[in-house]
RNA sequence: GGGAGCAUAGCUCAGCUGGUUUAGAGCAUCUGCCUUACAAGCAGAGGGUCCGCGGUUCGAACCCGUGUGCUCCCACCA
């Protein structure tokens, strides 16, 4: 057959993955073999793949493959979130592009066209993690709003009611002006803005003048309350208990002292606006204050609570007017006043919505609450499992971040008022009494139980649904059901999950809500190791965003590059838990990469019609110990136990989640040991054969690069498995061996004959030598021996046309020393004397200067009592290898 | 304001229990090669005040202190 000239990833790609999923690998049922389990962070169901996505997934799939390699029952769960707010936010758009408002909707009309909208477009996702390779379970692809899913988080919301976890009350809540829902405080991101510090003077009511407070938020002046001092400022102490008059509505505010107030910002005084700051709202009810909204759901100002004031036609007419368009009208009014006294420039934060960016008012709000402190302190080991690593945390520093959050938790503002989510089952009778029940029914037996005088079809559910988190914590248990079927065979053997890998940046959103579900729902870790992403950023370090447009699009550079070069690219630059720096050109070493693998496969496929009747058939039997006797032995025997101990190495690896490293490592074994060292060691001469025994030998080797490479990628590493050898079975799924010990002596000679070629190559380099000039060579060594069994690789590595042993100085000759072994490079050219005086000189000097801080360290008696005895026994090996060295110069500088 | 982390080659990072020559890798750079698998390649090379200062130790990139500079998280001083 005859192959490309480089590899072509696509249809190769789709292939394997059509093939793979006819042989359903990746569908798991339960059995006698140990789980390995994953379920994905299910991703927004009407998102696209993005880079973050390419990472996580990228690295579950490693994992999960790997586990499935070797021996475990992989199951990784697809599936995707219902993405509460982010999705109705798309499908209002849809529908405002269609000239239609959710205001003119009902709710199940509503629902109808978001449903459709799922339908069309959710999923997509799904789709696009099979052009990655990603080995998902796809049978149990699950949805948080499915049936099932759905009634589970009901069930759970009762429960915790009824435990008394779960609150209804009215509290400051961060209100998102734009999609008009409150919002948990973890959905808030604070934002430095350049803003303004206003000062305004508010009139003493007795006249004595007047009292000037500073303010960021001038448009909340006409529901001020009062104004607020420390007690221990002698400025104001005189003033504490008069009245003040607010500009423009002219109401009458008392001047009130609270510690809480700090002298020394602004003016020392602080206006307090109960309806609009949770600070003051706290002051407010600590003195018994009224509190006055002047905003409504949109943030445009209302006159609504501000009858008693009896408010002006000037008041009036701010009516409906947007809350920072106010300010300035405000603050212009307050002006013309003469009651601004001074404006600064000011940085302050923020608070923005996550999902829409739109900035946050604190609004008191009738909202569902979780009382977290007595959540989890009813569960302990949520905090237990971390701090004692029984949840694992990689990287570790995460620990203290939940720990710290979760010894300083707060209440969590679990309802939304959204309609695409799961919908609160509190049901209200007319009277506003409330019960909360898991169906209307149940509601209309539980008042009948309360005695309440209510017919079913007056009892109204809570038009808010719940926070998508209040979903998502659920997720490892109910995508098995654990929750709506629990103790199901299912459940019983794929939970708790194996391992969660996942963004840093939802630590609290998610990871810590799913631990304590876990605890909570079935006293049960829900994952035993949680492997945290970093960012994605470009190359220069920023964010990826839509507005600098630095954001790639993962499908065209699949396209260009192939699923495999993509995520060796993504891989090689993703040191565990740091940020990645994204950068085309690593895809570009992924793409080169696969072209390695296929012309390593091509110069294979050359042999195979070509070999020769084997010398020697023992080096295809284990063990590689024996001495070597060829040349060939010694490459075979020695690549074996080079592969063995990398694949160790990598082992260990793997177990510490150190997964770019172990890429890197299969990479150099496979590009340097294979390629440049071992492939051109048993290379045949031009048209002669090959040695079978070593063929077959060779082939198993590449099997194995092949299938240790295999979970980072897939699709290459399976098509070359099939092309070296015509095979029954897939690599997807083949088992790999235990793991083989290795001869270290082999190793090292392995090492000193590349330390030669390389030194040989240098001089060769450095004095000019053409490639295709042959050198003719001598050895002058104690241990011919080493040399006996790799003089035809040395031959042929330097372009020798002969190899000879010396035990004297050879004239006219370059000179190379590798450790206590001399070299003499004899050639047709002219030797520039000079020149190769002045390296020995430079070398030798370097080897004195080397020899005397090592004597130093010996001639220390502290360091010969002190050090252990390997560490003393290695610097003697210095001392006489450098002294060795140094000889070897000083002779050859006679020579010369 | 509180906390965590980082600083090693031009760039991105390893360096795990203090001792493995005078600190490594990949990418980038330079030199020489169109050598019959691969120029998307081969063979080599150069490149470092391990952020500064002090300390502990026979011995420090590594431990301690301190200064500087970055990054992240948490926290609504109006």
């Amino acid at each position: 057959m005859e192959l490309s000239k480089n590899y072509i990833p696509n249809e190769i790609e789709a292939k394997w993955y059509e093939h793979w999923l006819s042989k359903d690998y990746f569908s798991s049922k339960p059995d006698g073999r140990e789980p390995y389990t994953v379920v994905i962070p299910p991703p927004n169901v009407t998102g696209v793949l993005h880079m973050g996505h390419c990472l996580n997934n990228t690295i579950q799939d490693i994992l999960v493959r790997r586990a499935r390699m070797h021996g475990k029952n992989a199951c990784w769960v697809p599936g995707t979130d219902h993405a509460s707010i982010a999705t109705e936010a798309k499908v209002v758009h849809m529908l405002r592009e269609r000239g239609i408002t959710k205001s003119s909707l009902s709710r199940d009309e509503f629902l109808q066209y978001a449903w459709e909208w799922k339908e069309k477009y959710g999923g997509i996702i799904l789709q696009q993690l099979k052009k990655l390779g990603c080995s998902l379970d796809w049978d149990r692809t699950s949805f948080t709003m499915d049936p099932e899913y759905y009634k589970a988080v009901i069930e759970i919301f009762v429960k915790l009611y009824n435990e008394g976890i779960i609150y209804r009350g009215l509290r400051m809540v961060n209100w998102d002006p734009v999609s008009k829902t409150a919002l948990s405080d973890e959905e808030v991101i604070f934002k430095e803005v350049d803003s303004k510090l206003y000062y305004v003077s508010y009139p003493l009511t007795d006249g004595s003048g007047s009292i000037t407070v500073a303010t960021t938020r001038p448009e909340t002046i006409l529901g001020d309350v009062a104004i607020c001092v420390n007690p221990t400022d002698e400025r104001y102490t005189a003033l504490i208990g008069k009245q003040v008059i607010v500009p423009i509505i002219n109401r009458k505010i008392p001047v009130i002292a609270d510690e809480y107030v700090d002298a020394e910002f602004g003016t020392g005084a602080l206006k307090i606006t109960p309806a609009h700051d949770k600070n003051d709202n706290e002051l407010g009810r600590k003195h018994n204050l009224k509190a006055l909204n002047t905003l409504d759901a949109e943030g445009k100002f209302t006159t609504e609570d501000l009858s008693e004031d009896n408010p002006s036609a000037q008041v009036l007419s701010y009516t409906g007017i947007d809350r920072f368009v106010l300010r300035k009208k405000i603050v212009e009014d307050i002006s013309a006043l003469n009651q601004i006294q001074k404006i600064e420039e000011y940085k302050g934060q923020v608070g923005t919505s996550e999902r829409t960016g739109a900035i946050i008012e604190s609004r008191l709000s009738l909202q569902w609450f979780m009382d977290m402190k007595k959540f989890i302190g009813q569960n302990p080991k949520t905090i237990e499992s971390v701090e004692t690593d029984k949840i694992k945390f990689h990287p570790s520093k995460l620990k203290n971040t939940y720990s710290y959050w979760m010894d300083n938790i707060k209440d969590w503002c679990i309802s939304r008022q959204l309609w695409w989510g799961q919908q609160i089952p509190a049901y209200f009778a007319p009277d506003g009494s409330f019960v909360v029940a898991a169906s209307k029914e149940e509601a209309f037996e539980k008042f009948k139980s309360q005695n309440a005088k209510i017919r079913i079809e007056e009892i109204r559910q809570d038009e808010d649904c719940l926070d998508t988190w209040f979903s998502s914590w659920l997720w490892p248990m109910e995508v098995f059901k654990g929750i709506s079927n629990p103790g199901n065979p299912d459940f019983n053997y794929y939970y708790p999950t194996t391992t969660l890998v996942t963004g840093q940046d939802i630590i609290f959103f998610w990871v810590a809500r799913m631990i304590m579900a876990g605890y909570a729902f079935k006293d049960q870790q829900p994952f035993t190791d949680v492997y945290f992403t970093g960012m994605v950023r470009d190359a220069q370090g920023r964010k990826m965003s839509k507005q600098l447009g630095n954001s790639p699009d993962l499908l065209g550079l699949i396209d260009n590059y192939g699923a495999d070069a993509t995520r060796f690219g993504i891989m090689i630059a993703s040191p565990a838990g740091n940020d990645i720096l994204f950068d085309e050109s690593s895809l570009e070493q992924g793409r080169n990469f696969n072209n390695k693998l296929w012309n390593a496969l091509k110069l294979i496929k050359m042999w195979e019609g070509r070999q020769g009747v084997s010398r020697q058939s023992s080096i295809v039997s284990e063990p590689f110990h024996d001495s070597p006797l060829t040349t060939h032995d010694f490459a075979v025997n020695w690549f074996g136990n080079r592969l063995n101990q990398v694949k160790t190495e990598v082992d260990e690896m793997m177990q510490q989640f150190r997964l770019s490293e172990a890429l890197k490592t299969i990479y150099s074994l496979i590009w340097d040991d294979f390629c440049s060292w071992y492939l051109e060691w048993i290379k045949p001469g031009f048209e002669q054969p090959i040695d079978s025994a070593v063929y077959q030998k060779t082939l198993v080797y590449f099997e194995e690069l092949m299938q240790l490479l295999h979970p980072f990628m897939p699709f290459i590493t399976e098509e070359i498995y099939h092309l070296l050898q015509d095979k029954k079975d897939d690599l997807c799924i083949k088992q790999v061996v235990p793991l083989q010990s290795f001869d270290n002596a082999v190793l090292e000679a392995g090492e000193l004959l590349k330390q030669v070629i390389s030194a040989l190559r240098d001089a060769r380099n450095k004095n000019q030598i053409k490639p295709k000039d042959p050198i003719k060579l001598f050895i002058q060594t104690e241990t011919e021996t080493n040399y006996r069994p790799i003089e035809n690789i040395l031959l042929k590595q330097v372009n020798a046309e002969s190899i000879g042993y010396t035990t004297e100085t050879v004239a006219n000759t370059i000179v190379v020393a590798v450790e206590k072994d001399k070299f003499f490079i004899k050639t047709e050219k002219e030797l520039d004397t000079a020149t190769l005086k002045a390296e020995l000189i430079k070398d030798l000097e370097h080897q004195q200067k080397f020899l005397e801080s090592v004597l130093k360290k010996l001639s220390n008696e502290r360091f010969v009592q002190n050090a252990k005895p390997e560490v003393i026994a290695l610097e003697r090996k210095k001392q006489s290898d450098a002294e060795a060295r140094i000889k070897t110069i000083e002779e050859s500088l006679k020579n010369l």
